[in-house]
DNA sequence: ATAATTGAAAAAAACGTTTCCATAATATAT
DNA sequence: ATATATTATGGAAACGTTTTTTTCAATTAT
C-alpha cells in the first residue's frame, strides 16, 4: 500500500541513509543526489511514518492537555482552540484527556507520560488537594498549571499561568461596597476547585478589609450547571432578609441568579445588583448587560502553551505568570 | 532513567518474547514464569512504551477529532465528553485538530493519515462543499461525520450521525403555523455549513407545505455568536412589517434575537413568539424559557465514536444513524 | 608523489517492541 | 516403548525510522 523510506531509497539508487538525510533536509547531501531522492518521494506519494520516525529518533511530538469533566464548561472550545494554534506551530499533537474522575484522570496521564506518549501537559484547573499535580512535580515532567497551586511547597515551584482572581474579585466587590452594599451574597462553584475557593475568598477579604461581616448564610454553592446557580439564588432571596446584590463567580452562574431575579420580579439593578465573572458572550444579552470581569481565555490559553514548550525546550520560564484582566462595569449595579 | 523490555527480561532471567507474551498476556505462558516476569515488571517499575509497541505491533491506537473553529461552540465540551469516554474504553487517545482554515484542516487530517498517527477520523461538522470529506472517502480512511454529507454521491457512502434537522425545523414550524403565525422570521448560521442549510431548509419547505410565501427578507444570517444575532434580529424587528414570530436555528442565536425584544420593549410571548434549537442549558433561563428542539448531545457523541470503532474493527454497520430528538414546548410562543 | 584532510554516501547499529520460527520439553496416542 | 502432537520458551527478524560509524573518493598540503 504505502511507501517507506526503503522503497524511496531503492528507486532512487541509493541509501537508506542519504533519504533520511533529504527527508530532515541535512546539509551534507549533493543537489544532484538530492533530487534524485526528492523525484523518488514524490513519485512514491512517500509519508514518513511519524510514529518510526518518533522511535528513531527520539519522541512522539505531542502535548497532553487535561481537561476535568467539571472545568469550567465556558471556555474550554476557546482555550483549546489557542492552544491548538500553538501547538501547530510547533508541530506538536494535541493528547485529550477528558477523564470522567480523578483516579482515572491521574492513571490516565501518567501512562500517557511513562509510556512516552506526551512530552508535556497542560492542566486546564487544579483542585485543592491535586494528586495529578503532585505526582507530577515529583516526576519532574514537564507540566503548566492553568490556575494556581494551593499547596504552599508547589506553589513556587510549579509553572502556573493565571489571572489574579482574588484581587479581581476583590475589586468588584470593593465596587459594590462603594456604592454603599453591605448585605452582599455569593454564589460559588464547587469548592474543590482552587479558583472557586479564590474568588470565593477574594469576596471575603473584600468584607474583612471593609470592616463588614461575612455572613454565610449569603454564601451559597451554585453548583456546575445554569440551574443549579438558579436554584442557589432563589434560595437566597428568599430569606427574610435578603441581599441587596449578588457576586457570582462566573457569569454562567449570574446568568442562572439573573433568572431568579426576574422570576421573583426583582428588577434589575433598581431592587438588586449583580456581578459575573468572565466576560462570556453570554454577559452582554441580559438586560440590563452584566457587569462582570473581562478574562483573556485566547491570551490564557497562548501563554499557557508557550510556557509549556519552554519548559519541553528547556528553556528558563517565570514560575508564574499572572495576566491582566478588566473590570468591566455595564449596567447591572446600583448605588443603594 | 525508564526501564524497557530487555531490562525486564534480564530481571526475571527469560528471554524479551517471553516479557512481551505476559504484557500481553498471551495464553501460552507457565504460571511460574509469568510471576517471575510480574515480579520484575513491577521492581523496575517497568510500562511499555506505546510508540514502541506502535511500530512492533501495527499501529498508534487513536482517533482524530476535527473541530473547525466555527462549529457550534455550544456542544464543543459535551460532544469531547462522550468521544472521550468511548475512546478510553478502547483504549486509543484522542487528538485534536482544531484548525483555523479549512486548508490546513485538510492538510493536517492526510498528514495524521498518512503518517501513521490516526486510525480513524470524527468530523464534527460538515461543510457544503467539504473537501475534506470528498479526500478521505477517496482514501477509503475510516471516518465517520456528525451531521450529513450534502454532495449526492457521498450521502449515501460516507458514514454519519445526525438528528433529521429538516424534519424537526419543519415541526418547530408547523407549530408556530399552527399557532396562526404567517410572518415568521429565520435567523440561521452561516450557510456554508450543512446544518445550517438544512435549518434553513425546514423553514423553507414548512412555509411551502402551508402554502405560505418566503419571505426572504424574513430570512437573516445570525454569524457565528450571540451579537451578532442580537443585530439580526434588530434589523428584523425594525422592518415596517415585522415578524410576529422568530425561528432561531440554535438557542444561542435565540438568546441574541430574545435580547433584541427586551430592548425594543416586545413582550415574548405576547408580542412576539421564539423558538431555538438544541436545548442548551441557556434556553431554561430566559423568561419566558424557551421553546426549542432537544438534541441528545452526548448520545450523539457516544453513537459516532460507537460508529466509527466499528470502522476500524471491519465491522459492519449502518451508513447513516439518525438519533430522536424532542421537540420542546416552554413558553415562548402564543397563538396570534 | 605521497600523506593528510575533507566530504559524500553507504553500511550498520540503535530505538523498544511484536511476531514468526525453531527448539526443547512435555504430554498423548499407538 | 516409540512415534506424534502439544506446549513453553528462546532466538532472531521485522516494524520504519534516526544516528553513528565506516568506507571510499576527491581534494589539499607537504
Amino acid at each position: 500500500m504505502s511507501s517507506n523510506i526503503k522503497d524511496v531509497a531503492k528507486l532512487a539508487n541509493v541509501s537508506i541513509s542519504t533519504v533520511s538525510r533529504v527527508i530532515n533536509n541535512a546539509s551534507n547531501v549533493q543537489p544532484e543526489t538530492k533530487k534524485k531522492v526528492l523525484d523518488a518521494i514524490k513519485k512514491l506519494n512517500f509519508k514518513p511514518n511519524k510514529i518510526a520516525q518518533s522511535l528513531g529518533g527520539g519522541s512522539f511530538h505531542s502535548i497532553g492537555v487535561v481537561s476535568s469533566r467539571s472545568s469550567n464548561q465556558g471556555f474550554v472550545p476557546l482555550i483549546l482552540q489557542s492552544i491548538a494554534e500553538v501547538a501547530d506551530e510547533k508541530g506538536y499533537e494535541i493528547i485529550l484527556n477528558n477523564s470522567a474522575d480523578e483516579m482515572k484522570e491521574l492513571e490516565k496521564c501518567l501512562s500517557m507520560i511513562e509510556s512516552k506518549v506526551v512530552q508535556g501537559l497542560i492542566l486546564l484547573s487544579s483542585r485543592i488537594n491535586d494528586l495529578l499535580i503532585e505526582k507530577l512535580y515529583e516526576l519532574n515532567f514537564p507540566f503548566v498549571v492553568l490556575g494556581k497551586v494551593l499547596n504552599e511547597y508547589l506553589a513556587n515551584r510549579v509553572y502556573s499561568v493565571d489571572t489574579d482572581n482574588l484581587a479581581d474579585c476583590k475589586e468588584a466587590l470593593n465596587y459594590l461596597i462603594s456604592l454603599g452594599h453591605k448585605r452582599i451574597a455569593c454564589i460559588h462553584a464547587p469548592l474543590n476547585y482552587v479558583v472557586s475557593k479564590e474568588r470565593l475568598d477574594g469576596y471575603i477579604e473584600a468584607h474583612k478589609e471593609a470592616g463588614i461581616p461575612v455572613d454565610y448564610s449569603l454564601v451559597a454553592n451554585g453548583g456546575y450547571d445554569i440551574n443549579q446557580s438558579y436554584e442557589a439564588a432563589i434560595r437566597l432571596l428568599k430569606t427574610p432578609n435578603p441581599p441587596t446584590a449578588i457576586f457570582a463567580t462566573d457569569d454562567i452562574k449570574a446568568v442562572g441568579a439573573y433568572k431568579a431575579m426576574l422570576e421573583l420580579g426583582l428588577k434589575i439593578p433598581e431592587d438588586i445588583s449583580l456581578i459575573g465573572h468572565n466576560n462570556y458572550d453570554i454577559s452582554q444579552i441580559t438586560t440590563p448587560p452584566l457587569t462582570t470581569i473581562d478574562v483573556p481565555i485566547l491570551q490564557l490559553g497562548k501563554v499557557v502553551t508557550e510556557k509549556l514548550f519552554d519548559l519541553i525546550e528547556g528553556k528558563t520560564t517565570d514560575v508564574r505568570t499572572i495576566l491582566d484582566t478588566k473590570f468591566i462595569v455595564r449596567g447591572s449595579c446600583k448605588r443603594l
